[in-house]
DNA sequence: GGAAGAAAAATTGTCAACAATCTTTTTTAT
DNA sequence: ATAAAAAAGATTGTTGACAATTTTTCTTCC
C-alpha cells in the first residue's frame, strides 16, 4: 500500500527515536480521537459513527472500529454492540469517583515520588510548576492551562519510576480532562500554582506524608471546583 | 448468521437478567482467553496467533484480533504491530511496582468499605474469607484457593461502592495472577485465611485505619511469597 | 562448518462486501 | 389525531481476500 492516506501526514508519536517504529491504522485513529477528546472538540456525549470518521481519515472501517475499541478500554469512550460509540460522560457521583480512586493513585505516587525522586527531575518539576504562573486566569488559555497542570501530575508520576503506576495516573487524567473541559472554570485554576509548589517542596525535601497530604489537599480543592461547575451548568 | 459457532455453546456471561443482552464475537473470544489465562493454562510468554486462535473458535480473524486488542488494552497481552501476540509477563521489578499500585487501590478500598459497607455484604464477606480454610495447604486446588482469594478482595471493592476503583482492583487482580500462577507455591497461601479475617474485622468494626493496615500487610506478605517463588523458578 | 544474505512461508494489517441489528420514517388501525 | 405496526434507511459486526511485514528456511560465501 502506497502511504498517502491523510492520517499518516502527521508523523506518528514515535515513542523514542528508534529506527522506524511502525504503528498501525488503528493506533493512529486512537490517537487522533484521543487528541481531539483531551482538547475538548470531541466532548462528552458526543457520537462517533465509524463510517464517518473512516471517511474522514480517509481509511476503512476496521482501523476505526479497532480504534474506537482501544478508547473504550481506556475508558475514554462508551460502546455497547450494535450502538454507536460515544464520548463517555460522567455522572455527579462518577466524577466523585473519579477523584476519588484518582486521589489514591496520585497521593500514593507523590509519597513514593518524595523518596525516589532524582534532582534533574526536581528541576523539571519546578519549571513546570512555575510556567504555570503566566497563564492562570486567562480563559483563553484553559487548554494550555489543564497542559502544564496535567505535566506537572505526570512528571511526579514518572518520579515514582514506576511504568503501571503511571499509566493508570495517565488514564485517570484523561478522564478526567473530558471533565473539566466541560465544567471547570478558568479562573478556579489560580490557587493552583501555590498547591503545586507546596506539593513540590514536600517531595523536594523527601517529605513523603507531607507530599501525600499536600496532593490529597490539590485534588480535593480540584474536585470542589468541577463540582461547581457540574452543578452550575447542570441547571 | 446462524449461531452454530463453538463459541457461542457456553452462553456468555450476560451482565444481568436482561431480556437478551447480546455481545459480540470479540467479546466472546476475549471473554475465553481471559479465562485460558486466569485458569493458568495461558501462561506468560504463550504466543496467541490469531489464524489459529480463529481456527480453533470457528471465527474469521476479526474477532479474534478485536479480542486480542482488548485484552492488550487491559494489559494482559503483549501486542506490537506485525508481531504476534503473546501473553504478558513481568520482569522481577515489573512484578513489584504492579504490588505497589495494588496496594494503594486496595488498602485504599479496604478503608473506604470500613466506612461504607453494609451488613449482608459482610456477612458474604465473612463466607468467602472463612470458605478459604477448607482448601488451604492443597496443592491440587491452587486454582480454587485463587479463585476464592480473589472474591474476598473483589467483595471488598464491591463494597465501596466505587465502580471505577473495582475495575481497577479487578484489572490488577488479573494481572497478579498471571503471576501468581507461575510462581506461588500452594502452601503459602496458608496464612491468608487469618489475614483476611483481620481485614475482614476491621472493615466490619468500621476502623479504616486498620483496615488499609492489614490489607497492606497481607498484600505485603503476598509479593514476598510470589517473589520467592520467582527467585526459585528464575535460577 | 558457521555466519551472512536471499528466497519462501507464515502472519499480521487493511480493505470492501455482506449480514445482522438498530433507528427512523411511513403506514395503518383505533 | 394518536399510537401501534411495518417498511425503509442507516449503522454496526463478520467474513474472506489481498497487501505489507516478519519469521523461517535455504542458499551462498568465507
Amino acid at each position: 500500500m502506497t502511504r498517502t492516506s491523510p492520517l499518516s501526514g502527521p508523523v506518528p508519536p514515535s515513542d523514542a527515536g528508534l529506527p522506524l517504529a511502525r504503528t498501525s491504522l488503528a493506533d493512529l485513529v486512537y490517537e487522533r480521537l484521543l487528541e481531539g477528546i483531551l482538547a475538548g472538540r470531541l466532548t462528552s456525549g458526543i457520537e462517533l459513527n465509524v463510517s464517518d470518521l473512516a471517511r474522514e481519515f480517509g481509511v476503512s472501517p476496521s482501523p476505526v472500529r479497532e480504534g474506537l475499541l482501544k478508547l473504550a478500554a481506556h475508558g475514554l469512550v462508551h460502546s455497547a454492540t450494535h450502538r454507536r460509540a460515544t464520548v463517555i460522560s460522567f455522572s455527579r457521583q462518577e466524577v466523585i469517583d473519579l477523584f476519588q480512586v484518582r486521589e489514591l493513585l496520585e497521593a500514593g505516587a507523590a509519597a513514593l515520588a518524595a523518596v525516589k525522586i532524582q534532582p534533574p527531575q526536581v528541576e523539571r518539576l519546578r519549571q513546570v510548576a512555575e510556567g504555570c504562573g503566566a497563564l492562570y486566569g486567562r480563559a483563553e488559555q484553559k487548554k494550555d492551562m489543564l497542559d502544564l497542570d496535567n505535566q506537572f501530575h505526570l512528571l511526579i508520576a514518572d518520579a515514582t519510576g514506576n511504568a503501571s503506576l503511571k499509566a493508570d495516573i495517565v488514564r485517570y487524567s484523561q478522564r478526567v480532562r473530558i471533565v473539566q473541559c466541560l465544567h471547570l472554570a478558568p479562573t478556579n485554576m489560580r490557587n493552583a500554582e501555590d498547591e503545586h509548589l507546596q506539593i513540590l517542596n514536600s517531595i523536594a525535601a523527601g517529605d513523603s506524608a507531607g507530599a501525600r497530604q499536600a496532593m490529597s489537599h490539590h485534588l480535593h480543592i480540584a474536585l470542589e471546583y468541577v463540582l461547581q461547575g457540574l452543578d452550575r451548568s447542570g441547571r
